[in-house]
Formats: structure tokens, sequence, C-alpha cells
DNA sequence: ACTTAAACGAGACGGTACGTCGAGTCTTACC
DNA sequence: GGTAAGACTCGACGTACCGTCTCGTTTAAGT
């Protein structure tokens, strides 16, 4: 049930059978609190370890440096939050997956526009782009990013849109990774590097020229 | 018609009449060779300046901080690629932007794929993501760094696809920067958080699928 | 009996029973040497450090600034010469006082001779002048320096003055603290401005007329 | 026959004829208000130029360093005084000498006395305080110091006890700069090293103790 | 009066050290 | 053995001045 597998360790291993759940916490919610309120850079260990009144070394022998508590905190309010939607509704939509009502352009529009939202929440915000510039400029930490938190999230809508294809909404020979990021990376670049507007518009458009193409023209051949 | 003030004063602006063009250029190599060599995050100013042959106070009094150093240094070598170009062409390239064949699929094709040829070039690779990275963290130098160095390439985008649309291969009502998007984020987005991999079949379908739609049922009403 | 107090904290006190004995001895032999080898203005705290294979920091914990750490060096071994002398003597000199063997004037030449030999000392030559100097340009510095290092040395002669005049060898009116200047301040003088040679026939000669006077006439009244 | 030789130029000697005599006493203004102001330590060859309105190369050019500076301000200011009491009194004090009344006792104490009052002034004593520190600290400086601005001094004193001595007022086998130290020195300590108080009650003192001896009992022999 | 070369103000430059901050390690005392 | 606390070494930060080096601009001498 619990998670006993040791997570970076440095020299020998520590037992995490003894580890104190109380400042595991506290360091999440530290961290969390002081990016948001002075920013991640200015953001430091010693910082987070003086506010969650622990010690550096408690932070040092469970994580390999301050972008990893970032993510794990992050990991951790998912956990949360799936547990709470799991007392709401007996199948949470995380693990569903997306809506599928049968109607593929309501359903993405529904979901892009959610997600803008969420990507807009203020609360979300910094730390989120704290961790997504961490990735953009490591590549080791990308991986990890990407695998445990990413990438979760975008399978569901290549599993969505692999439900489409299979229902004969989109077109066989279609790849639905790459039709995933018709509909998802323009919302991650106007979110990561301000390229324009990110509204609901926005989603809508999305998902008419996505699906329906922008040629004034039929293909060729 | 060029922007000739000078920029970024610290407490009373120096006199850019007597800067060292000399430093000036012994400063963007180091920090470039630096970036390459030990990653940005452990290039620091110090060792640009020491590599460079300078002053840590040459550094500070031109330029506000590590980021604002490698961005100059990019537009920099920008400048110098288009004087270069400007030398083999009459008309360069990035002045007259993309090129207009009168076939949009193959032209979006064409350009597509030399884009990711660009950013897969190694030598750009280090810097860039570093450059990538600072601005999806910081707001501030975000606003620059976009005005300065992202949004010019993009333009050459949205301009092409909007003599499409005068053209008439493209739907009237699609908004182009909404369409370029289609095409730019998605290896924006790969390129940046390693989503999928990024290479010429990539472009290709990509350019496919938001000419056409991905959707087999033709656009509802 | 001896002062435990901690001193010159910074903001909040560190612990000084934590403190580390190594390093506290290595900074005081690395100012001592450097002093000695590249003279006291050209001794840095960051040379000090280096030297002692001692971060800067360390320093600046325990230390406000070069002047202290040099005058806490020699404290230090003012001690260990109190010490090594205990161990020879069964009663040190520093500690009974100065030689008293009825014979003023003797005993007075003697000790300025030896109090003669001492400053010129090559090894204790650079830094007592550059604390010294310390003294003389700041009052702040001044104070500690007086009553930790100078004064101490001055009561001994005070002392031993005071001793003759209730004996009878000296006039009763006589100030010691004033009569004590005759014969030590020509001596800090010589040693501090240059004034005139330094040597035993020096000492002699003030004995001599401070005990006796230097006027052909007897006095007024 | 006069000096009109440069003094410590540093490559090529610059010609002194041509030089600002507004920039030198601009010079000389700046460096004591500064020194009077923030102390001798924080008043930099910078803060000087700035002040004075003078570029640094003009410090640089003329002087070896801060102290230097000083030392000729300090000059300066005397040759003025001298100017000044020239015209008042047809044979100014410092070129004739203390004052010989035929008393030699009343004659010491006026002088002492007015020695201590000009060392108590307060526009004095910053600048003169970092003069003296900077020739106990500094071998080379020193001797300049002493020779030029000191000894002049001193050397009055000196003269004063040896027309005393041929007059017979002092015992003939005494040296007079040993007797001038018994009473200038015992002054100088007090006043560099804060080992007693300074005022006129001392200055009686000394000059009596120095003349009839502190001792109860005749001399040997 | 005109020319010309040096001194001048200004300040950018390559450096060194400052005093501070934080990283990551290590030690001590407690539980 | 994990923990809070914090001293330690180390290295970079951004600042302040150093002394040197151009830059024009006065300014005084010598034509």
């Amino acid at each position: 049930m619990s998670d006993t597998s040791n997570r970076a360790p440095k020299k020998t291993a520590p037992d995490s059978a003894r580890r104190s759940e109380r400042s595991r916490r506290a360091i999440y919610d530290a961290a969390l609190a002081l990016i948001g309120e002075i920013g991640y850079p200015r953001t430091t260990i010693e910082g987070i370890a003086a506010r969650a009144g622990v010690g550096k070394q408690t932070i040092y022998r469970w994580w390999g440096s301050k972008a990893e508590v970032l993510m794990e905190a992050f990991l951790d309010i998912n956990e949360q939050n799936a547990r709470t939607a799991a007392e709401k509704y007996p199948v949470p939509v995380t693990t569903t997956g997306l809506p599928d009502t049968g109607d593929l352009e309501t359903d993405l529009k529904l979901v892009l526009r959610a997600t803008i939202d969420e990507l807009k929440d203020p609360r979300f915000e910094a730390p989120a782009r704290a961790l997504a510039a961490e990735g953009v400029a490591n590549h080791e930490f990308a991986e990890e990013f990407i695998t445990r938190l990413l990438m979760p999230g975008l399978d569901l809508y290549t599993d969505r849109l692999r439900a489409a294809q299979e229902a004969g909404d989109i077109r066989a020979e279609v790849d639905p990774t790459v039709a995933r990021d018709l509909f998802v990376s323009p919302l991650a670049q106007r979110w990561l590097q301000y390229t324009g507007p990110l509204d609901h518009a926005y989603a809508d458009k999305l998902v008419e020229y996505a699906l329906y193409g922008i040629s004034a023209r039929p293909r060729k051949q």
C-alpha cells in the first residue's frame, strides 16, 4: 500500500519507514507558500527549512534539489485532489479520462476551456511555471517532470482522440499523438511564452481549425 | 529608423559612446561558450568576466543580469547572420519573409522542416533553452524576450498565412495568428518539453492535419 | 574569573559553545603570518581565510573587522605566553608585577631596557604597529585596545612607582600615573613615531632625568 | 637654490609650471572636509576628486597616495597659518622659536598648555590623527611625515632647552633631545593612545617632575 | 593673435576586496 | 536513527574603489 521505495538518497539510503510525515507536509507547504510569495528563484532551501521548522538536512536527505521538492509538492497536491474528487464522484474524472458524450467537437471545446481555466488559476501559476522552466532548462529533470506530471495529463487527450478515431470521428490514418498536439500545444505555448491571449474563444477556434482544417481547398491527390 | 537608444542603464546612465566594442564581443563569446560547456545555471557572471578578460563591473555596467547578456548575445548573432546572409543574397530571407511559391502546403513543410533543423542545431541548443526557460519563469524578462527575439520569427509565419488567405488558399474566416499556432506551437512544445520526437515526418503530418483537418466528418452546419 | 562572555555577535549571536577551536587558531596564525609577510594594509580578510583554510563567513561570524582579529590574536599570544611562563616560574612576572629589589633606579633601568628589547623584536613589530595605528585612527577600537592590551602593561609601571612612593623613594605629592608617563611615553613615542634612537642608553638617561630632574637649580618656593 | 623640483612624479614628470592652482586648493579642501565628515578610511580618492570637481588623474598626477594628499594639505595649512601670523607679528613665532622670558618653568608650562589646546582643536583632530596613524603603520610615509611635519615642531622644544642649558638653567650633562621627550612624549602618547586625561594640570605636573625630579632622595654618587 | 602641447574634467576599463547569501556537509543534542 | 539546529567550507553575488587609460576641452607658452 505505502511507498517503500527510496527516492534520490545521497549516501546510504535513509530508512523511509521512520520518515517524519509531519516534516514532509510542512516542507511542501512552506515551499509552495514561498514560491507564491517571493517567486521561485528567491525561494531557497534554507528558507523552506526555516519556514517549515525543519533542519536543512531533512530536506537534503529526502530530495536532491529545490526542483524535486517542488515537483513532489505538486504530485502531492494532485493526489489530494484525486482523493477529494473521489469522495464526490464514484468514478473520478482523472481516472476515467476526458468526457465522451459522442460529440467530439463539443467535448474538446469543453475540456480545452477547462484546461485554460486551470492554467490561469493564480494559486497554480507561480509553482507550475517554475516547474516548467526547470524542465526546459534541465534535461535530466525534464524526464521526471514529463513522465510524472506532464504526460499523464496529455495522455488523457490522446486516449480521447484514439477513442474518437475508433468511433469513426477521426480519419483512420491520423496519428493521435500528433493530433493531440494540434489542440494542446497552442495552449501550452501561449501559457509558457505569452505569445497571445489564452481564452475560451481561442480554444474554440483551435478545435474548429484542427478538426476541419484551415485550407480553402481540398487535399491534393 | 532602427533603435539606437541606450538601454538598461543602472544609476547614472553610462556613456555608450565610450563603450568598448572589444569587451562587448568578448563578453558575448565568453557567455555563449560557457553556457555551451558547463550549462546555463553553472555559468556565472564572474566566470563570464574572467573568460572574457573583463572586469565584472563592465558587465554590470551594461547589463542587468546574466539573462540579459545572453539575450543580447543572441540578438548579436542574429544581426551577424542577417549581415552575412545579406552578402550572399541580394534580398535576405529574414527580411522578405517565408518562401511563397504559390503552393502553401509545400512551402509550409519546407519551412517547418528547416525550423526543426535549426532547433536541433547543437550550438544553438543550450543557450536557446536557457533563454526560453528564463522567459517561462520570469514575466518581466519574457516581455523583452518575446518582442525582441520570439515574435519576429513567428510573425514571418503569420504573414505567410495571411498572404495565403488573400490568395484564397485559406478560408476567409480563419484567424491567421491562431492558424499559425497550429503549425508552430507543436514544434515549440516538443522542443521545450520533450513531449515527442521532433522530426521532418512530424512537420509533414502537422501541415496536412492543420490544412485539411483531422475530422472524418464535415463541419456541423 | 576569566572572561567567558561572548563578544561582538552580528545579528543573532552565534553559539560560541559550538565554535571551532581549530579554525580560531588557524585564523590567528594566518593573520599574524600575513601581516608579517606582506604588511597589515595588504593583508585582507579573504587572504586570511584562504591561508587559514577557512570560509570568510567564519571570520565575519566571530569578528567585526580585520583589526579585531589581530587584537584577539595578540591577546591569545599573551595568554599563551602567560601559560608558558607559568610553567617555568611558580609565580609569573606578569602577575607579580615589575621587579622590586629596593633599588628603584636600577629596577626601572632594567625594565625599560627589557621593554625596548621587546618593542624591537622583529616578530612583534609589524602586527603591533598595525594595532597601534588602528588605535590612533579609530577611537572606538582604541578603547578596547587600551583596556585589553595597553593598560595592563602600563599599570605594572604605575604599581611599581606607587610602591616606591610608599617606600619613601618618591616624593609624596607626585602623581604616580604622571610619573609613569615620564618613563614610558618617551619609549612609546620613539617607537611609534621614530623621533629618535631607541636603545638602552636612552632608557638610562630617561630614568636619571626623571628621577633627579634636569634642572640645574632648586625648585622655586 | 629654492626648491622648484617636481615631487613624486609617475612616469614622465608633469610640468609643475602649468599646474592648476585652483584644482590643488580644491583637492586640499575636499580632502580635509571629507576626512572631517566621514573619517579617513572612508575617504577615497574618487570621493575627493568628485567633491573637488576634479578628474581622478589630476590627483594621481601630483600625489602618490591619499596620505600624501593629506600631508600636503596640512603643510599648506601650516604655510597659510605662518603667513597669517606674519601679518600680525613682525617676527613670527614659528620662526623665532618658543618664548624665552628667562623663566624656564613658566615658559615650558605656557607652551605645553598651548600645545595641548592645539591638539584638542576639533578641526585639527581627525586629519591629524589620520596622518599620525599612517605614520605609525607605514615606515616610508613616516619618514616624510617626521621630517616635514613632526620634527620642525619638536625642534622648537629642543632649541629652547638647549638655550636654557647654555643659560645654566639645565645641568650641563643633560641631552636636550632626551630632555625634550620628557615634556613632549607624554603629551603625544596621551593624545595618540588616550592613556589618560590631557589637560593643563597634566602639563604643569610634567614640567615640575621633569625639572626637579620625582625622587625623594638625592642622586647616587 | 595663433598655434600647440600639456594639464584638465570626465569616466570606462581590468582588477581586487568587500561583506552577504546560500549551497551542501558535518556535528551535536534530543527523542 | 531520524530530527532541529546551526557552524562549517566554499563560491558567487553585486558594490566600491583602485590605479590606468582614453577621450574631448580648456589653458597657458612660445611663437
